[in-house]
DNA sequence: GTATATGCAAACAATTTGCACGCCT
DNA sequence: AGGCGTGCAAATTGTTTGCATATAC
């Protein structure tokens, strides 16, 4: 049951490209659109690979794993933000830090908070802007 | 691709029993969990049954899902509230409204807000309580 | 040299769906 | 009577894993 953490990991050129792509990305993308991109750099790249690549940047802090419904999504930005998800587009926003003020008494009833999680949804300002249908 | 929202919906004797369930517990169950529950009420109901009710009643607005990792968990809770889950006990916790204070300015920019999911995580009051092991 | 990582395909787990029959309205 | 809902089992989807080989160190 212990858990093994003096694994030597190795530098290897799949994961390397997998964390550029998800650092060069805002669009928190999922692991099948990883891997197509993954794959015009490293055309035999697997999907097992992508996915055993994802669980290991993530066991390291390097990314973060968004759980959208059924799918996950990644995000190749670690520090603390948010994100609001357009209704009408599906895109996922990042909401910055400054934009949402957040207060809790929680810790006075003897729970020690670690993470805080904030997902808003409604519609994006692009469409808004646009004619209604 | 037109939604269907004039279907006449039958009040199952399935879709009260596994609504009931989820109204009288606070643990926010899997679709697993309210199965084996809804089986001692109607013995031979089946897992499928379970997940279409669960989907309709969502539709309807009487329940909730969560998305926990990879399965969903449900909420007969409907009104105001957040969730906090322990990382010790695994339990999820619900965190009333005038426990968090949150305040935003995305409409500012153009958003409109629809819904706010706030998750904390961390220790609960009761394994914050007990012996370190 | 050796243990970790890979590609591939099969396995898995959660959820969804097709179908024939049942039962609410 | 008609159509929505059910039970059952098979299908689907997203993700994980076993294995033989390749590769980083």
């Amino acid at each position: 049951m212990l858990k093994k953490d003096n694994i030597k990991r190795r530098n290897t050129y799949q994961r390397q490209v997998i964390l550029e792509i998800l650092k060069s990305t805002n669009i928190h993308p999922t692991a099948d659109w990883i891997y197509e991109k993954a794959r015009k750099e490293i055309p035999n790249i697997s999907l097992g690979t992508v996915y055993r690549n994802l669980k290991i940047l993530k066991e390291e802090g390097l990314i973060l794993e968004l759980t959208d419904g059924k799918q996950s999504r990644f995000d190749g930005r670690i520090d603390n933000h948010f994100h609001f998800k357009c209704e009408k587009c599906g895109s996922i926003f990042d909401v910055e830090p400054e934009d949402i003020f957040i207060k809790y008494n929680l810790e006075e009833k003897g729970f020690t908070i670690r993470t805080i999680d904030i997902n808003l949804t409604g519609v994006c300002s692009k469409c808004n802007g646009e004619k209604s249908s």
